[in-house]
DNA sequence: GGTCTGACTAGGT
DNA sequence: AACCTAGCCAGAC
């Protein structure tokens, strides 16, 4: 078996509609994982596959969790591309872009 | 084995 | 509302 033990998250990922996103607790409850939002995180940082969309996925308040300067600037332009509009906090209005599966 | 780290969270101040 | 703390748990060393 060479899937990576983080391919169900990616398989998740893959599943948030564009104009969407979900929160990194969200993605771990759904692979059954509880607790593991974290973990979530990693598998993102350790992504190289270009058909995830990784940027789809923010943290319980709305906002994009930080790994390096200057990324979190690239992921709300993706966002912001795919129509969702951050309110004038910075953040994501998650009762009307979070994703119901 | 113990310790530290982190794209997290919920709850308290 | 911003900030802090404790809880969390898989990897890396």
């Amino acid at each position: 078996m060479g899937k990576s033990a983080y391919q169900s998250i990616y398989d998740l990922v893959r599943c948030i509609p564009e104009g969407r996103v979900a929160t990194y607790g969200q993605i771990a409850d759904l692979a059954g994982r509880p607790r593991q939002a974290r973990q979530v995180g990693y598998a993102l940082a350790a992504l190289t596959d270009d058909d995830v969309p990784w940027h789809r996925v923010v943290n319980a308040r709305g906002a994009i969790s930080s790994r390096a300067t200057g990324c979190e600037d690239f992921q709300r332009i993706l966002l912001e591309e795919e129509g969702i509009e951050f309110s004038v906090d910075g953040l994501i209005p998650l009762a009307r872009y979070r994703w119901e599966d």
